[in-house]
DNA sequence: CTTTTTAGTTAAGCGGGCTTAACTTTATAT
DNA sequence: ATATAAAGTTAAGCCCGCTTAACTAAAAAG
């Protein structure tokens, strides 16, 4: 028997550990290799949701277009990131990222998974059985409600 | 029959939700109160770890103690946090949270939560009572390491 | 009791992110 | 065809976090 209070403070127990954890190595992995923050969160941004503008980026930064070019710029200097036009409408400039980018990215995420692994280490068969039934329906629950956010906000 | 593989993916993935839900929770409540990363990052690890010392500081965020000190310094200025100085040893500055510093601390907390709630309004009974146990079995695990990984340090 | 170490503060200066404002270029509307 | 809007860029200037370096005060070591 479980109630969704009871409910409720285990995730957000769990919730608070892989956050905290997360935003250690991030902001860790981000100075270690030279880079800041914001410079980081684009390069993850361009790694999990693909290509985008420059209007994209100020978006969901909530920064102004002028910060978000400036931005763009140090990574396209430091080549981690490229800007090309768009076919269609010559003013927008397609973001992608480069090939050193991208093993950045990855290098990055790889770190902070060795975390995950540990974690795993520990289970035995039939935790490992629960606890991967029990991520899938949490993953797929928070896919709905995200698709749910975005019509409305469209 | 889930293999360790398999529900590393599966724990990636969902750790990569949570924690882009919660960083861009977390610095969107910094900004909307006024307040930097670094300065509302002091202020939780005061919610989560309690009083600590200005060399606390500078350990946990690897910065140096003058930066450490001038962080305080100006959560200090708003009344969020109280300097005091330790009994035992005149030397050090005991950080604390004032009840402003709690209340904005609890309120951005509880912003982030409603997420999990959300989620949690989605699943049935039966779904409630896997990923309890499951989440259960996970943050006992994360405890162990954490705790495993203090031993090893000290 | 001096010397050294530890905890913290203060000030100067650098670099980064961000904003506003002025501008260029391309697309859309009338 | 002209006016307007949209996407980016550039430059000036502000604030902030951070570091180094010089300093104060308190504790520990000798």
């Amino acid at each position: 028997m479980t109630d969704s209070a009871q409910l409720s403070r285990i995730l957000r127990k769990w919730m608070d550990t892989v956050t905290h954890r997360s935003m250690r190595g991030w902001s860790h992995h981000a100075k270690a290799t030279g880079m800041s923050v914001p410079q980081f969160s684009i390069l993850m941004q361009l790694h999990y949701r693909g290509a985008c503008d420059i209007s994209g980026i100020s978006d969901r930064f909530e920064i102004t277009s002028a910060a978000a070019s400036q931005l763009v710029d140090k990574l396209v200097q430091n080549g981690l990131i490229e800007r090309a036009e768009h076919p269609d409408d010559r003013r927008v400039k397609q973001v992608t990222l480069t090939n050193k980018g991208k093993r950045l990215v990855e290098h990055g995420i790889e770190q902070r998974y060795r975390w995950v692994d540990e974690l795993i280490s520990r289970l035995n068969a039939e935790q490992r059985t629960k606890v991967a039934e029990a991520l899938t329906i949490l993953t797929e629950a928070a896919r709905e409600a995200e698709a749910e956010a975005e019509k409305q906000t469209a």
